[in-house]
DNA sequence: AGGAACGTTGACAGCGCTACCAGCAACGAC
DNA sequence: GTCGTTGCTGGTAGCGCTGTCAACGTTCCT
């Protein structure tokens, strides 16, 4: 026969409907849809619940509605300093709400990605945020057979899955280089490492802004495979004064690479930026901060991770955005490492007060 | 009556077990301990989850064995490096196994921790992972009532709630002194931000070590609760010249100080270490790679993530480890910002490569 | 006055899994 | 040969909650 289970000493529903005096399933409305309560039980069933300091138990609710309370999220990293921002916005987004974050971690493998979403899948999330446009087709398939609301952060591009929030990095590259041309710059190299599709799409649009002015060199342009860090941004700067010495600017394609060629150029008694213009990308802290102050190219990723996580749950409380793509753009914050007007260089003070440049542009979806 | 459910489409350990020719029981007890099921039935069973892709509700197993397979991870930030680190160490620890992590953010507020305790507790985790040793006493009761492993992580002190990793960081922080002492420094200011608990240690034990030297002075202390930033090292370091101008070294609670300092001095021309001395703590990549590379205190935070997680399984799955408490030291790195023998600096190349001299010391509980 | 429409409430069954115990066969000890 | 003992398997009864539908009371309309 049955068991003599522990009964777990807890609260249930049950008894916070007795005390209240109304059935179980009553209470249980008051929990997931209060107005549909008349006042009266409504405050019984509240001051019942506080009195016996009731939970709900979410494993029972997830069993009996068939659905869970979890927001999956995949990212890439963890340890790069743009998604902790994103990450950031998320959690920010859905404290206090009613569903929970549930992260992982897809190393910049594709494949991972797809072996996650498959185990995120087969719990019924109550909706996804994934990072990026290029998934496998396996995973794309899954995700549009998905019956819940799909967040694609980090950029925009064509044929989004459902809602999509970010900007375009080749409109933001494109920005960078156009920046560097007004300042006179021609001879600019490319540093990228990692090169996941976000960076390779900041290469791209590298490339073609030099195109289009006819100054694109392939030994201009230095990546690697290896994950990003500031020691890395020397390196590769160093790798790139050997195969082109008459540069006359650098694009880094993240912020950390730009500080290392700071340091490196710093090591090799290069001026910045009468010798070689830096710009970044990403506008993180340190940039306004560094001697001399660093361009970069500035990303709403807090912004991001907000509006994907409030614009998901809204979708999942049945409320669609009238707008499911949203562009954040971006701006290019210009600074003292690649302004040729020297006159304008920001006092010698710690970083942070003066109005910097900006030039703002909303990225056009191509 | 009953419902008409739509049945949620998917398969059932009932079908599984139909399918091998097994009851219910045999195939469920097949995904928990499989080893205590015939070679025979143990085959068939797999064979048939696998034919039918069987995946198993975890929502079900949850209300059916009254526990989780959660693990509750609180950290006080999402933003700084540090926890990104410990963050990584956690996943990778948890990645493959049967647990998942739920991730939440005190925002360096205890109360906000009780909060989520709470929370958390409520829903009977698995195990969780708290960080540092300064919760509320109402915290503290319910981490000792609770019926799961706890592991307290990033410091160690004495009353561990169950098990306990990390290091001292007053000891860590002495040593960081004793190396400036070492390198002839006297006049030694010390720069905090954010002041949690652990930056307070560090500066308890940097007063501990003046004062031991007949050296400390309130006005060499600069501190802000404002949250740390590079931008910020450079104003407190600012404060503290104006407080006492005869400074030779700083010692930064954390390495974003550490590196607003550098350029904080690279703007008012003091040469480093010739002039004043930067010791920072944490070690992160940057330090290595900086102009002039930046003396550190290396934490082992990875590491601290990693094993914490381990640790927290392996007792979850009721293998307790001998050892409750484990310290994972520090080693202060010395490089050029802090090293008085000058024929000793680094090549003017790319940061890495040669090796760091290290003062290795296991911190001691007091 | 009769009835439709609405708002509110409750009974019932069951979501998919596992704890508990009992049963059964095989084996060794006495 | 009988009695444990061990190893494996299965039956039963829930875990705590919610979807579905029916029923009730009230209001408003014709």
């Amino acid at each position: 026969m049955g068991r003599k289970r522990t009964k777990s000493g807890k609260i249930r529903l049950a008894e916070v409907a007795e005390l209240a005096g109304v059935s179980p399933i009553t209470a249980s409305r008051f929990f997931r849809n209060p107005e549909a309560l008349s006042v009266a039980k409504r405050t019984r069933v509240e001051s019942a619940a506080r009195e016996l300091g009731y939970v709900p138990n979410l494993a029972a609710r997830a069993l009996a509605s068939q659905r869970t309370e979890v927001i999956g999220v995949l990212i890439p990293s963890l340890t790069n300093n743009v998604f902790s921002d994103v990450l950031r916005g998320i959690y920010d987004a859905s404290e206090g709400g009613r569903y929970s974050i549930q992260l992982s971690n897809t190393r910049y493998s594709i494949l991972q990605e797809e072996k996650l979403l498959r185990l995120f899948l087969a719990q019924k999330p109550a909706g996804l945020i994934v990072t990026g446009i290029d998934q496998t087709t396996e995973s794309r398939a899954m995700l549009e057979a998905a019956d819940c609301p799909i967040v694609q952060i980090m950029e925009i591009g064509p044929n989004p899955v459902d809602m999509m929030i970010g900007f375009s990095h080749y409109d933001a590259a494109r920005a960078a280089i156009a920046h560097l041309f007004a300042q006179g710059h021609r001879k600019i190299g490319f540093v990228g490492a990692r090169m996941d599709p976000r960076v390779q799409r900041r290469l791209d649009g590298y490339v073609s802004a030099m195109k289009d002015a006819s100054l694109f060199e392939q030994r201009l342009v230095v990546t690697t495979a290896t994950p990003t860090s500031v020691t890395l941004g020397g390196t590769l700067f160093t790798d790139l004064l050997a195969r082109e010495p008459g540069i006359d600017a650098v694009f880094c394609a993240n912020d950390d690479l730009a500080l290392g060629v700071l340091f490196e150029c710093r090591r090799r008694e290069i001026a910045i930026p009468e010798q070689i213009a830096i710009v970044g990308f990403n506008d993180l802290e340190f940039m306004a901060s560094a001697v001399p102050t660093l361009t970069s190219v500035r990303t709403n990723r807090y912004e991001m991770g907000r509006t994907a996580a409030t614009m998901l749950i809204e979708a999942i409380d049945g409320r669609r955005p009238e707008q499911p793509v949203l562009d954040l753009g971006f701006k290019v914050i210009e600074r003292q490492s690649s302004s040729s007007r020297h006159s304008d260089s920001r006092p010698s003070t710690s970083g942070g007060g003066a109005p910097n440049k900006m030039v703002a542009l909303p990225s056009s979806h191509d």
